[in-house]
Parts: structure tokens; C-alpha cells; sequence
RNA sequence: GCCCAGGUAGACAAAUUGGCAAAGUCAGCAGACUUAAAAUCUGCGGCCCGCUUGGGCAUGUGGGUUCGAGUCCCACCCUGGGCACCA
């Protein structure tokens, strides 16, 4: 809707006065109920936010194309941007959450297209997962049926709140049909060694009965149940996410996320760079290397640790008068190393393996020990013990009576006291090498990694505390894990063109410590594909992070049968333009898509790394400063708010309530606030929008003006009759809003673009009997196109009455320059930077006319006084400040 | 402990680049309409002094930079989040 553009610009026509307001009124009540059904079914009927593929080749697009609506307005060259907000898991119904992620991502998605772009915006469901199979366990219930259920459910409500998706490329991760190329993307990591099965110390949840990821761990807890994690040595299938730390880690500089995301996984991946020193062991004969970050401290090293888990503890205790002590050490710490082996706080134990190593810069024979502080997965799985440099090697040296050799002089305040170990910060190297003594300790690192690496007992290295990533469940309600086990060819990859290896029925949910698919014994019996001898299928399934970490790439080709994806249907969509979600996902989902993007563009299947070029964040919505939770019984559900206002005022009401990054508490009273501004929207657009019916004039709105408004105070100035003025002013105040409504869309700031349509509004009823009827519909249909991306039924309807057009099929307003520049303005007036008056100013003014204007003001004279004007600020179009002495 | 975000009327908030602090919404008060109420419409709204013109004080606290600070700098307090035996 162009503002030039207006259809039938300013009659001369002004309404008649009447006297019937009330009954006129009472025929526009605001019924959303039945206006939002009525557009649903336009929407539905006419697929409007379906979009075609262009460049898939072999027809399909015929299948895929709907009315595209938008598509009329913007032609073929429209660039393509693809919006998506993070799948759902379908569980029960909707939150509230997830009604504040779809209005966000909605009116991101219809702001896009009126600017013309084309958008893909679709939906799917996160449909495999552990709730749905806990219910099966409890009621013997399918999760298949439970979970269609929830689906079911789920759609309804989305559709109930008129979001604009593409319903033609629905998914669910639970179907075959899709899982099969979960399946697919699994044997092509595996193909490229991107998968493999070790035997590790993993987390295992005793409720859940199955391992976690170190991802699902929080607090030594379960990140699901709460139940305290065990740890148990279990062979398990894992993803190679380390081999990708490094590109993980520098590509976050590439894309436009959240600092706080970024922030979070960085250090997540935890990049440490140091040096792997060898320390040799003379009794075996045997080099270990450790990982430090510090080997300016080396010459400090007076002892030497190994994890409980090295592989060489046993060997090297193996004959020592130490060994019964060790065995039963490392055996204590392997099971019960579950309790919170994490907190930084315990003491300090470990026992002497009775061997030496030598410290490889000065010779010395420095004994080990295996200690539990030390951790098998970090590193090389032990360290060199400095006391006298790092907090826990000084802990443990005063537990059990270590030598402490301070090798760092600490800054002059703390004169090498005993007291003020250990010292962890920078200064001058003491008691080391004649090479390196007086060196500061940051030069003096470089130069001994020199040495190492010249002398070959060591190298620079980097570590990252990143670990790869556990994948495999025992669970039933997963995408199985497509090899078989043959006795004799091992672990064998399920052929292709045998996909999907789909997920059999069983009887019996309940966990027993493996996975449930072991007792479907005619599924796990098959033959190998290579040998055609027995075989048994792989029982356990993939954690369902694996199913989210690619989905927003079938959305791209949902229904291709022959592959997971086509290239060309890839390239037209992504990477995905704008992704919105919560922040819970900060490290699992976002880290394990973006790995999945990069290996599949490794191996060949993907041309691009990221697949979430931005990413918004949105804050958490509590009920009186808590969560919601069933507990807390402060639930607000989206259907029973839904039911009393409509989905316009619940989606307005949570985008309104304050930045859609921040935490915001609900508020009842809050929503019936927007429900009356729709309202209030909807009531003065019909009223203007029946010329025949001429909307009456209440008479106490006369009086008021009369008494309030006799010459018209915004009339100030030259212009020609009161109407004139009025019906100028609020054209301006509507290409204001659109100027301003724009701006904010473009910065996400929606609660101040639905605050700026209000104020439109409001000046339209303040206004509304100076002004031509003209004048206002043009104000309310602005007002509706502008606040459509919020409540589209309504805007839908009110533009619809005001103008016999489709909201949604015109262009995106443009404000007119020249309504946006008055031609005179406020100049603020201030004297030592107090502001002492306001003058009119003429918007052409020079500054030195400006200082004039600000000198005369009545009030700046009396502050100004006699006294001597040292210095004059002038900001055009703002203010003149007066220095004086 | 380390890192990040935030602290503005009675409540939620706005102030995009250092330039009139508080737009908008809620709650409140007053008026119109009504037999009355609800709904609706209109108006008022930081604190202190003053009859008013006006003046002083106000953005967690204390300093600083600047003609001018909610905004920038330093120190501190409070709230929320992330990380925390990662060598």
C-alpha cells in the first residue's frame, strides 16, 4: 500500500452528525472467534503460505506449489529467505513458549514477505523422545499413538493461532520417511569415520536406564529426571565432534548470533593451547606424555598424576609394594566416580604408584601418583603436578606432604612469601635454568616450548575441553542405529537401499538396563550383508538430538523419495536466514546442527558450513516471577487464552509485553489491555468503513472539543482551515508509524511497534471528528497493514472492510519523506545544559538564527541575566545550549 | 571464583548515534454517557518547595569525563544466566 497510491484520495465528503452512536456501535462488536475462523479457512483453502521451489528439476514443484498468495506481488526475482523457528517437541499441547516463538517468528516471516522476499516458513515435529516412551512404559500405550496424538494436537493450536506456514512440507522425525535418512546421514559419517564404537567411562542415568551425553549432563544430574548420573564402562556409539572443535569454534566469528550464544560455546569447546611434555618413566621404560598450559612452570613439577582410568595405572603399580593400595584407589574411583567427581571443591585424594618419572628440562626423578582430580578424557590423561603455580596441585601437595618448588617470582607485594602460594599469576622465572631465570614468564614459556620441541621431548599443542559426542541410547522410541553385529565381519553398515531399519513393535516398554529393541528377537535376528551368515541388528538408538540436527534441510525437498535432500532445493533455501528459539539450546542443538553442517559439506553433500546464518534468542515467559510449571500450578495455557480473546490478542499480548529477548512475566490484566486496543481498532475502522451508514457523532465528543480544543492548538501556524491541520496531522502521525514500525520489525523491538500503532490509533479517535473520512481509513488501514505481522485476522478483516483488498497480497508500506518533515519543530532551549524554555523553530533555520530564537525565549533571558555567554551548542533540528559565566 | 546480561514511576516498559527522562500498556484518580453498574469515550498522572510564572531533586550506590550522561570511564551493591578439579 503505497501512500501515493491511496485509492479514491480525500472527497470532500464529511460525515453527517448523528445521534444513534449506541446501536450503530453495538453492531460492531469485536468477535474474533469468528473472525479468525473465517481467514483460517481463506488461508487453508487457498494454501496462501505455501511456496514453491523454483529449481528443482524433475516437476515436483507442481506438487509442492500452493496460491502463494505473496508471490503475486514480487514476481519471480524475489529473493528467497527461509525463517524457522526450532522444532517442538509435540507433548500434550502447546506452552506458552512456544506461542511466544511463533508470533516472533511469524511476524518475521510476513514482515519478509511484504518486503519481497520469498519465505519459506515451515513446520515438523520433534516426535521421537523419551516422555512418549516413559508414558508407554506407564500405560502400555504405543508411543506411536500417543505421540500422533500430541501432533495432532499440536496442529490444531498452531493453526488456531493463523501462524503463516508452509503446511505442505509438514515432517515428523518419527516416520519412516524421514527417519530413514537419519539413518542415511549415520552410515555417511560412519562410511567417513565420523562414527565409532569405543568402550568409555560414560554417564548413565539409573531412572532413565541409558547413557547420556556429557551434553545431558548438569551437575553430575540427569538432565531430563534430575537423577543422579553413574558412571559405567560401556561400549557406545559415538560422533567424531572433536575432529571439528577447531572450525566449530572459529566459525562462530562468521555468523550474526547472540554474544552470549557464542560466548557460551566457546567455552564449551574450551580451547586451551600449551604443550605436550614427555616425562620419561625408567622402570618401564615408557614415555607419558602430559598436556600444560603452562610449561613456563616445568622446572616447578614435583610430582607427576595419572587418572584412575590411564590405561597404565595397574601395569605400573604391577609389582610395587604400592599395588593392593592402588587396585583398590582406582577401583573406588571408577565406580563410584558418578557422585560429583566435578566439584572443585572435594579433597584432594590419591594414593603413590611407588614409580618415578623424570621431569625432561632438569633430570629430576619426581614420583607419581593416580589421583582422582585428574581426568582420563582431558588431555593425555595425566599431568606434571606444579604445586607451587596451580591451586589443585598445592591442595593435593599439602595433603599428602609434597615438596612445593616456587619457580615464579610474584609481583613485588607479595615477596615470595610461603603464604602467598600458590601463585597463579605472571612474573619473573626463579630457581629454573640459568637460560631462563629472570625471563618474564610468558616469554620464557615460548622459549622452553622451544627447547622441548628442539630437543624432542615435547611440542606445542592445543586441547579443547569438547568431547565427542555419545549418541547411542537404550531406549525403544528412537531411530535405530542401522548396522548389524556378524560374527564375522564385525560391525557392518545396513545397505542403503535396505533404509530405513524400521523401528519394530514390542511388547514390553520397560528398561532393563538395554535397550528394549534386544527382546524384539525376530527384528534383531538378520544376516549379514556381506557374508549372508547370522547377524544381530544394532539394539540400541540414536539420541534424538540427532533427528533435530538436520531437519531444517528436508524442509528444503520434504518429499523426496530419493534422496535426503536435493542440492538445488538446498541452495534455494539455505542456510536458514533467521532461526528463533530458546536459549536451553545454547550448546546441545545449535553445537551438534553446526557439526552436522560441516561434515556433511565435507563430504561433499552441502556447500555451505553454517546452517544458521541468525539467530534470535527469546526470553523465557514466567507467571508471577517463576517458571511455569504443573507443580507451581502457574500454568497460563495458550488455549484458554486463545479461547477468551483470540489469537490476534494472545499473540500481540506476548510480543508486546516487553523485548522478545528478555524474560517477561504474564500478566492477566496485560491482555485485556491489547484485547481492547484490537477492539478499539476494529470498532472505529467499521465505523468509518460504511460511507452509507455515516458514522454518527456522539455529542459529548462536540462539547469536549469545543471546550477543549476552541482554536485548535495544533493548528499553530499558517495552515489554511482547522480541517486542513487536523486531517495533515494525522497523515503525518501514520507515515510516522510507518517509518517507525519498519525500523523496529527490522530490530526485532515489536513491543515499540505495537506500541506506535496504538499511538496512531489514539490520535485517530482524538482526531476523529476534525478530520475527513478519507483521511481516517487511510490512518486505519496503515494501521492494519502495519500491525498485520501481529494480528493478522483482524488487520485482515479491518483492511479488508476499509479497502476490499488482501493485507497480506500488497507491498509493505512506505512512508512518504515530505510527511515525515514538518516545517517547524521544537527547539529546546538550555542554559549551563539546564533546559530553560522551548521555542518554535522553522526547520530551515541557520544556526546562528537558532541561537537568536533561543536567546529571546522568555524564560533563557531571566537565566541568562547580565551574564557573559562564553560558549553557544547548537544541534539543529534539537537544540541550542547557552554556556554562561 | 571466572565470564555474560540486567537494575528507569505503583507494575511492565520507551529513550536506535552523548542532546527535552518516562512513548505505549496496566493499575489509580477525575469527568462524560447511564436510574445504576459494566462496557465505552475524554482528561490527569515522578518527588519536594511554591498561589502561579517557576525553582530544586530524580534512571541501583559513590566518583569521573563533558557545554550536556539513563547512555561513556573507574569502583562498588543487588538480581538473573552460563562456566567451574579441563592441567
Amino acid at each position: 500500500m503505497e501512500a501515493e497510491g491511496w485509492p479514491g484520495r480525500p472527497s470532500r465528503f464529511r460525515p453527517p452528525l448523528g445521534d444513534n452512536l449506541r446501536s450503530a456501535m453495538s453492531e460492531h462488536r469485536y468477535e474474533p472467534r469468528e473472525i479468525e475462523s473465517r481467514w483460517q479457512r481463506i488461508w487453508a483453502a487457498e494454501r496462501t503460505w505455501e511456496v514453491a521451489n523454483e529449481a528443482t528439476p524433475d516437476g515436483r514443484q507442481e506438487r509442492i506449489a500452493g496460491a502463494g498468495g505473496h508471490r503475486a506481488l514480487e514476481g519471480e526475482q524475489g529473493q528467497s529467505s527461509y525463517v524457522l523457528e526450532m522444532l517442538p517437541y509435540p507433548s500434550g499441547e502447546p506452552h506458552i513458549g512456544h506461542l511466544k516463538c511463533y508470533a516472533l517468528g511469524d511476524a518475521i516471516a510476513h514482515f519478509q514477505r511484504r518486503t519481497g522476499h520469498r519465505v519459506l516458513h515451515p513446520m515438523g515435529y520433534d516426535a521421537f523422545g523419551l516422555p512418549a516412551e516413559n508414558h508407554a512404559i506407564k500405560t502400555g500405550e504405543h508411543p506411536r499413538d500417543s505421540t500422533a496424538a500430541s501432533i495432532a494436537s499440536f496442529q490444531r493450536q498452531f493453526r488456531s493461532w493463523g501462524i503463516s506456514i508452509d503446511w505442505s512440507r509438514e515432517i515428523a522425525t518419527h516416520e519412516p520417511s524421514y527417519y530413514r535418512w537419519t539413518q542415511w546421514i549415520f552410515l555417511q559419517l560412519l562410511g567417513a569415520g565420523l562414527a565409532y564404537r569405543k568402550q568409555a567411562a560414560v554417564k548413565w542415568c539409573p531412572n532413565d536406564q541409558t547413557v547420556l551425553a556429557n551434553e545431558q549432563v548438569i551437575d553430575g544430574r540427569c538432565e531430563r529426571c534430575g537423577e543422579e548420573v553413574q558412571v559405567r564402562q560401556l561400549t557406545q556409539w559415538f560422533l567424531r565432534i572433536t575432529d571439528y572443535a577447531e572450525r566449530l569454534l572459529r566459525d562462530l566469528d562468521r555468523i550474526d548470533w547472540p554474544e552470549h550464544v557464542k560466548t557460551m560455546q566457546r567455552n564449551w569447546i574450551g580451547r586451551s593451547e600449551g604443550a605436550e611434555v614427555n616425562f620419561f618413566c625408567e622402570e618401564l621404560g615408557v614415555d607419558y606424555p602430559v598436556f600444560t598450559t603452562r610449561p613456563d612452570t616445568l622446572f616447578g613439577a614435583t610430582f607427576f598424576v595419572l587418572a584412575p582410568e590411564h590405561p597404565d595405572v595397574m601395569r605400573l603399580a604391577e609389582g610395587t609394594d604400592r599395588e593392593q593400595e592402588v587396585r583398590e584407589y582406582v577401583n573406588r574411583a571408577l565406580t563410584a566416580g558418578g557422585e560429583d567427581r566435578g566439584a572443585a571443591d572435594r579433597p584432594k585424594t590419591g594414593v603413590p604408584l611407588g614409580r618415578h618419572v623424570l621431569n625432561p628440562v632438569n633430570g629430576q626423578r619426581i614420583p607419581m601418583f593416580v589421583a582422582d582430580y585428574v581426568l582420563m578424557e582431558y588431555g593425555t590423561g595425566a599431568i606434571m603436578a606444579v604445586p607451587a603455580h596451580d591451586e589443585r596441585d598445592y591442595a593435593f601437595a599439602k595433603a599428602h606432604s609434597l615438596p612445593i618448588k616456587r619457580v615464579i617470582e610474584g609481583v613485588p607485594e607479595d615477596g615470595g612469601d610461603e603464604h602467598q602460594l600458590p601463585y597463579t599469576g605472571d612474573g619473573p622465572l626463579v630457581n629454573s635454568h640459568p637460560d631462563f631465570d629472570g625471563m618474564h614468564n610468558r616469554q620464557a614459556l615460548q622459549a622452553i616450548v622451544d627447547w622441548l620441541d628442539r630437543e624432542g621431548k615435547g611440542h606445542a599443542s592445543v586441547s579443547y575441553r569438547l568431547r565427542d559426542w555419545l549418541v547411542s541410547r537404550q531406549r525403544y522410541w528412537g531411530c535405530p542405529i542401522p548396522v548389524v553385529h556378524c560374527e564375522r565381519c564385525g560391525v557392518v553398515p545396513v545397505p542403503q537401499q535396505q533404509l530405513p531399519v524400521v523401528l519394530p513393535d514390542i511388547e514390553d516398554y520397560a528398561p532393563k538396563g538395554r535397550s528394549p529393541l534386544a527382546s524384539a528377537q525376530q527384528w534383531v535376528a538378520t544376516t549379514c550383508p556381506v557374508c549372508s551368515g547370522d547377524a544381530r541388528r544394532e539394539t540400541d538408538t540414536m539420541d534424538t538430538f540427532v533427528d533435530s540436527s538436520w531437519y531444517f534441510l528436508r524442509y528444503c525437498d520434504p518429499h523426496n523419495e530419493a534422496a535426503a535432500f536435493d542440492p538445488l532445493a538446498l541452495k534455494e533455501w539455505m542456510p536458514v536466514d533467521q532461526y528463533i528459539g530458546g536459549v536451553e539450546h545454547a550448546i546441545l542443538h545449535l553445537m551438534y546442527a553446526r557439526f552436522f553442517c560441516k561434515a556433511l559439506a565435507d563430504l561433499g553433500h552441502l556447500t555451505f558450513q553454517e546452517p544458521f546464518q541468525a539467530l534470535f534468542t527469546q526470553g523465557m515467559i514466567t507467571k508471577d516471577g517463576a517458571k511455569m510449571s504443573k507443580s507451581r500450578g502457574n500454568v497460563v495455557s495458550p488455549a484458554s487464552i486463545v479461547e477468551r480473546f483470540g489469537s490476534d490478542t494472545a499473540r500481540c499480548y506476548i510480543l508486546f509485553i516487553g523485548p522478545p529477548d528478555q524474560d517477561a512475566d504474564w500478566s492477566d490484566e496485560g491482555v485485556e489491555g491489547v484485547h481492547r486496543f484490537l477492539g478499539r481498532l476494529y470498532r472505529l475502522a467499521m465505523e468509518v468503513a460504511e460511507p452509507h451508514a455515516a458514522p454518527p457523532r456522539p455529542a459529548h465528543v462536540r462539547a469536549d472539543r469545543t471546550a477543549h480544543a476552541p482554536s485548535g492548538s495544533e493548528d499553530r501556524g499558517d495552515v489554511g482551515s482547522e480541517h486542513q491541520g487536523a486531517d495533515l496531522q494525522l497523515m503525518r502521525k501514520a507515515h510516522w508509524a510507518i517509518e517507525k514500525v519498519s525500523a523496529d520489525l527490522r530490530r526485532f523491538a515489536f513491543n515499540t511497534a505495537i506500541a506506535a500503532v496504538m499511538e496512531l490509533l489514539n490520535d485517530c479517535y482524538r482526531l476523529r471528528d476534525q478530520v475527513q473520512l478519507q483521511t481516517q481509513r487511510f490512518a486505519l488501514a496503515t494501521g492494519a497493514s502495519l500491525l498485520f505481522p501481529f494480528a493478522p485476522h483482524l488487520c485482515s478483516e479491518v483492511y479488508q472492510q476499509l479497502t476490499s483488498q488482501r493485507v497480506w497480497e500488497q507491498p509493505w508500506p512506505r512512508a512518504d519523506p515530505a510527511m515525515l518533515e514538518a516545517d517547524s519543530y521544537q527547539l529546546v532551549c538550555q542554559v549551563n545544559g539546564k533546559l530553560r524554555d522551548r521555542v518554535q523553530a522553522p526547520a530551515d533555520a541557520t544556526a546562528e538564527r537558532l541561537i537568536e530564537l533561543c536567546r529571546q525565549a522568555p524564560n533563557v533571558q531571566a537565566h541568562i541575566d547580565r551574564r557573559e555567554i562564553v560558549k553557544e551548542i547548537v544541534v539543529p533540528g534539537k537544540l541550542v545550549n547557552l554556556v554562561v559565566r
